[in-house]
This record gives structure tokens, sequence and C-alpha cells, in this order.
DNA sequence: CCTACCGATCGGTAGG
DNA sequence: CCTACCGATCGGTAGG
């Protein structure tokens, strides 16, 4: 099995090993975490998808709780490089928007696992990190909000809508896309997210 | 089965208890398995909600994983038997999926905590039970499905959108309101389902 | 990264 | 519903 030790390595030193064991750690726990949650994975449930005894993962991670903090970091992070910059961005409203929105599905469709871990499993952080995490989210939120806000602004969106109701069911429908998506699917992301942008831009009705 | 009941009542008799074990077992256990999840709650931790030693549990319920079970499907049937009958009414489909949406809310407003369970906890069922509740929770979806397809047929909504996507941009939104609704604000759940219909089916654009 | 192991906690049971 | 307890598994560590 995995019989790759790298000491040949040394910090610094240009490296042509294939997975570091450190990544290959969080890659396998985040597909676990995903699919069975935080507390539904054992350290040795990591340790198997690894190849590894479950003590020898202490030799390259903190703890259980420090992976999950990286990865959910990591992962929002992910989600806030993709759309803050589009805020501001000199387009119409409903552009940002469905860019934005675009830009969300694809991020999701990137590592699907990652972002059901984002969305379900920052619960489980502890304290300092836990407020840590919410801020982000709202921070995420926030960008939505100023998109509707400036599209309100401009006389494009409706602003007879509850603005706060409104931008939870865009995000609602946007956090719940690592539900159901699938890379067997025919579409792009890029496709998926045109698709999601246009359900909620320009909502059901027959345009005339 | 679980016929273990207080041995001072019979069944059939008139009994004046303020609330019967079972049901304070199954109270505290949505409460728990919604804030903290299945895999991250014990019996232990069931057991001192109620009031009770572990091993007492047992007494009244057969396992960990039949209360799951119970929880569930019970939820699942409180958003069925909700939304289902709207779907045939002689409504147009706008009013049907509205009436769905506020229908919806309303049962997410009625215990939050059973909506994130039966949202989020359902793939921790064992394998009979978990085809059984996917089976369920696509019933639902099917609901949603239907009121669009009629929609689409009347030519009352937008027959070029991807149906999908529209369905499950709608439910993403939907299933996602228990993390967000609380009972202290000032709007009604039966508002609330307006505002989230006004923004699904009419969209973000002003109206002309 | 392994061997060997720790104390704590897990779901659950026998017998009252 | 309690007492008393079971074997299994948990996150994690010492020392190589």
């Amino acid at each position: 099995m995995a019989r790759s030790k790298t000491a040949a390595t040394k910090p610094g030193e240009k490296s042509e090993e294939t997975v570091r064991p450190r990544s290959s750690i969080l890659n396998a726990t985040v597909r676990l975490f995903g699919q069975q949650g935080y507390t539904g994975t054992s350290m040795r449930d990591i340790a198997k998808a690894v190849g590894v005894l479950p003590g020898s993962l202490y030799a390259h991670i903190d703890s259980k709780e420090t992976l999950l903090l990286e990865i959910v970091d990591q992962g929002i992070n992910g989600f806030l490089s993709a759309v803050e910059p589009i805020v501001d961005l000199p387009l119409s409203a409903d552009e940002r928007l469905r860019r934005a929105i675009r830009a969300h599905v694809e991020v999701v469709a990137e590592n699907p696992e990652l972002s059901l871990v984002v969305f379900h499993q920052w619960r489980f952080l502890g304290e300092p990190n836990l407020a840590a995490a919410i801020e982000k989210r709202r921070r995420y939120e926030r960008a939505f909000v100023r998109i509707f806000e400036s599209g309100v602004e401009a006389g494009l969106f409706e602003p007879t809508l509850n603005k706060r109701i409104a931008v939870l069911t865009i995000l609602g429908a946007l956090n719940w896309t690592p539900e159901w998506y699938s890379p067997e699917g025919s579409a792009t992301p890029s496709q998926l997210g045109d698709m999601v942008a246009d359900s909620l831009l320009s909502g059901l009705f027959v345009r005339r």
C-alpha cells in the first residue's frame, strides 16, 4: 500500500513527491466529513482511508478539530474569494448577481464534498473558531446583500421585496446546490449557475 | 411495539398523566438531534435532557436508530400532508405554488428543530429505512414538480426554464428555511412564506 | 509511520 | 426507572 516515506525531501528543497501525507489526510477527511459528518467520522475512519494506523495521523495533524478548522476555513475562503471581487464590478446589479451565482456553483462543483462540510459541519467548531467561521459566513451573505441593494437603488430590483428574505431565498437555493450537484450531469457548472440565476432573477412567470 | 406503559394506566383508560415519558424522550431527542446531529448526540445526552439515567431510556424506546426513524418519518409526513393536498386544488399554478411554499414555511415554523432533523439527519438511517426516507423525500419534490409543470402547461410559467433546476432552486430555498427561521421575528410564518413566494415566483426585477 | 497503550465514553442489557 | 455492568470504540500519546 502506501509505502511512501519522503524522508529524502528536506524543507525548502524541490520535491517531486506524489502526494504529501498532509494533503492526502486532508482530502480523505473532506470526503468523510462530507459524507458522514464530523461527529460521525472517527480518526480511525480517516486513518483507514489514508492507509495508515490511527496513531500515525498525529505525526501530521494536531487534532480532529484542527482538521475541521482547516477544512472549513479554506472552504469558506474559496467562496469568499470567488464572489467578493464581483460585488463592486462596474456592471449592472443583475449581471453581478448572475456572476456571483455562477461563481458559487462553480466553487461547489470544484469540490462538492468540501462545500457540504463548509455548509453543515462548521457548527462543530469549538468556540474561538466557531465565532470566526460564523463571521466569515456573514461576510459571504453580505456580498449578496450588497448586490441586491445596489440593484434596488438602481431601480432594477423590486423595492417592495423583503430584502432579508429575498437574500435568504437566494442563499438557500445556493447553499443547497452541493446537495444535488453531480459531476455526471451534461451541463457545465457555469451553465448550471446560469440556470439557477435564470430562475432566481426573473422568477417563474412567462416573460412577455 | 414498545407496549411499556406506566403500570397504573391501562390501555383505553383515561389518564391524567402530565407528559408521557415516550413523548418527552422524543421531544428532547428532536432538539438534540437538531442541534448536535444524530452522531453527535449520545443516549446519555438524551437521558440527561429527560432527567433519567441512560439505561432507563430503553424501557420506552428500542434503540437510538429507532428514535431517528420515528422522528424523520413523522417529520417528513408533516411536510407531505401539508403540501400534497395543494397540488391538485382547482387553482392557478402560481396560487398553488404560493400555498405550497406557505405551507412549507408553516410546517418549519411549527417545529424548526424537527425540520432540521428531517433535512439533515435522514442520511444516518440504516438501509431498509434509508430507502424509504429517500422515497418520501422524492415524493415531496414531485409535488413541487407537478405544480411547476402544470404552470408551464397552462402557459403561466416560463417553459424555457430548466424544470429540474427551477424546482431544485425552489426546494433549496425552502429546505434552507429551518436554518434561519426564528420565532422571534415579527412576521408570521404565513407572511414569511408569502415573502419567499414573492421572491421565487416573480423574481427580483421591478414589476412594470 | 508503527507498537502499544491510556482513560473516557459509546449503545445497550440483566435483573430487579 | 434504577443499579450495575458489558464489550466496543473513541481521541489521543509515549517512545521508538
